[in-house]
DNA sequence: CGCTTTTTGGTACTTTAGTATGAGGCGGTT
DNA sequence: AACCGCCTCATACTAAAGTACCAAAAAGCG
């Protein structure tokens, strides 16, 4: 917030420098006005850009990251997780099992945690949480 | 993509008129300079915004809107659909029911075509072809 | 009004999914 | 060494999910 609030102030008063230089070139003759023209639509133009990448789709279609940080708040292990990407690919166990080289009753253990530990009761459910949690 | 070239010519045209303009009106003193600069500033300004609403993110992190009609070329019908939303929700089959006051075996009806029809054997893969299909 | 599609519902059955519980191995920590 | 968390696997069971097949209202349409 900071850092926008700092590149726009720096970038208005740039352009204020802009409008008050082309007032001066323009009588002078040094720099012709159609540069300072250019200058300041190409400034503007990234402005714009700039401007709807921060506050144009905003916060409801971000592009979610996958927050590793919060992985670890729910306390779902490295192998957990694997599982749990799988699962969100719409893998049964038996075919999750054999992708991993495991037993199926393994991964119904790890499945059994991770609802446990993402507070979900179906697979369907947690992969619904984890994707609202920024974890898929 | 017709629209894009259009909207672009004409900002384009535009704003080439707004040059020429703006040498004739230094010169006459009808309209002051700033006046030109702050229109074109603007007009810059939005053509950085629709150009990076347009190309920015590209198709790389798309929006992602829901496809109508890809909907109705796997010839889903609006039942089914509803079922599906509630399904990527992680709601089981009892809960779709009741949600949508129905029994659980009609659901279970809606479920199957669904899988048929979106070839699918899980309705977790259900959801993830779905999403990627941007019908959901 | 017939005809078709959709929606709804049922029965009977098979297959996954999920729970509960226990247990052995493995690596790191105290 | 003793402890702990993670991973692995197993058994036995319950609960969902899904299949197959059928059938009857309800809605849409020529």
């Amino acid at each position: 917030m900071k850092k926008t609030v700092f590149v726009f102030g720096s970038v208005i008063i740039s352009l204020m420098v802009l409008f008050q230089l082309s007032k001066y070139s323009v009588v002078s003759g040094e720099i012709t006005l159609e540069f300072i023209l250019v200058i300041i639509a190409l400034c503007s133009f990234f402005i714009g850009v700039y401007f709807y990448k921060k506050v144009g789709p905003g916060k409801q279609t971000g592009p979610k990251e996958i927050d590793l940080k919060k992985i670890k708040s729910f306390e779902i292990s490295d192998r957990e997780y694997e599982v749990l990407q799988l699962i969100s690919e719409g893998f049964s166990n038996k075919e999750i099992a054999s992708t991993l080289f495991l037993t199926e009753s393994t991964i119904k253990t790890h499945v059994s945690n991770l609802l446990l530990k993402l507070n979900a009761k179906r697979r369907t459910q947690a992969v619904q949480i984890a994707k609202n949690q920024n974890i898929l």
